[in-house]
DNA sequence: AATAATATATGATATTTGTCATACACTTCG
DNA sequence: CGAAGTGTATGACAAATATCATATATTATT
């Protein structure tokens, strides 16, 4: 079993405050397993006992909608910790975890994240942190989704995909949605999505070629989802 | 000048959770100040350096849209605590607080916080487990902006304001909002909240009385809400 | 390789929502 | 009191988006 102390993804995490004697209890009671393309993590509703450190792949975060359809509410990817809201407040999780691609992850049981939250306060001072980040960014979400029209949310989207998983070799976005997922993601029906997205293609906002996406020009996504025609 | 110790409105937040060392050491460096309707406690981009306890009164949590309009993210009433995300992450709040009624409001100083923050653990959690709420709704929110059509989002913010601020004697919603105000909670144009408030009065979901409004059917707007027709 | 199953694409059309114009109601303030 | 300003309401129309139908492409299965 691979040791706490000596990988380098717990850096990009709160899990940096730790201190050795922590890591070394950790790396005792940790589980690392892994998780294929399309697994489910965990459901909404779950109750989680620990929490997941990422060390490679990605999971969409869904909720299902009032109306039946699966809403893509955020991406975690290698480096982020997985579950630290449910953990600490002792509460249900309100999304799905799937796998959008194949996964290696940690599971860390619950009372060893609790007992360093409570003694650490460098520990308890990065993961409020990291929760406060997520509250600000919802609720800039929240205004975006209510105020921005479909055009403008799926700039933000392919914004947000480019920022979260960046480019391969020839410059495309290193993660493959269906049609359905990425409309999942924008809140609109799959159908206008695709009518959408090759409108970009056809205005030389992006490159489609299957399901692979390249980002033309950031500026002019940039200047979409501002409104700026 | 009033001392927390004795105050009962801590106790409906996470200032339950201190001990009467650090109430009173609170007490000392507390202010304490009234807030007009309309007056601005804080806006988008400012650092604050203490939370607001609120004692009597609400106010609006808003943020500027691209697009230039104001939406209300959520009301902070009688009993919250605000702006504990922006002290505890130090980071600026990414909304603007304006006063929707007149307010009484205390200002605890950063440093207090952030001691009992660091030292008093049973606080830390409290504080924490208010965050992770707030994120859970602003997630829960972010997917009804997304999935739910204008109608079902009006049916959800009457809800919200009627959970929110209760009933008055005569039955209506213990807030009044403009028109324009609805709409920024809604994510809609002035004219078509207004529209679909007449047809939500037409059909006797509601009853509207210049700003004031009555929800005749509880069970029925939630229908609105979940879509079913 | 052929077939089935699924995903993507596009047209036609209905519905929803936004915009602009205008009218009316209500407040405010000199 | 009356004028000016603001908020609310409504009609007419335009634009955005959803829905349904169907075609075509892509992938999976045998």
């Amino acid at each position: 079993m691979s040791k706490c102390e000596q990988c380098i993804i717990r850096k990009f995490s709160s899990l940096r405050a730790l201190n050795k004697e922590e890591l070394i209890k950790i790396s005792g009671c940790k589980t690392s397993k892994v998780v294929k393309k399309g697994e489910v993590l965990f459901e909404e509703g779950d109750y989680l006992n620990g929490v997941y450190c990422i060390r490679d792949g990605a999971c969409k975060l869904t909720k299902l909608s009032a109306n039946g359809k699966n809403h893509i509410v955020k991406f975690i990817t290698k480096g982020d910790l997985l579950g630290q809201r449910s953990v600490i407040s002792d509460e249900s999780v309100n999304l799905s975890a799937v796998a959008v691609n194949d996964m290696e992850v940690c599971f860390i049981p619950r009372d060893e994240i609790m007992s360093s939250f409570k003694e650490n306060s460098e520990f308890s001072v990065e993961v409020v942190r990291d929760i406060c980040y997520d509250l600000k960014t919802s609720d800039d979400v929240t205004v975006n989704m209510a105020q921005k029209n479909v055009k403008q949310r799926l700039a933000d989207s392919l914004l947000y995909l480019h920022d979260t998983f960046g480019e391969d070799a020839e410059g495309y976005i290193k993660i493959q949605l269906s049609r359905e997922e990425i409309a999942g993601m924008v809140g609109t029906a799959t159908e206008s999505l695709i009518r959408m997205l090759s409108e970009f293609g056809k205005k030389g906002l992006i490159e489609v070629k299957g399901k692979r996406i390249k980002i033309v020009s950031i500026l002019k996504i940039q200047n979409v989802s501002d409104g700026i025609v």
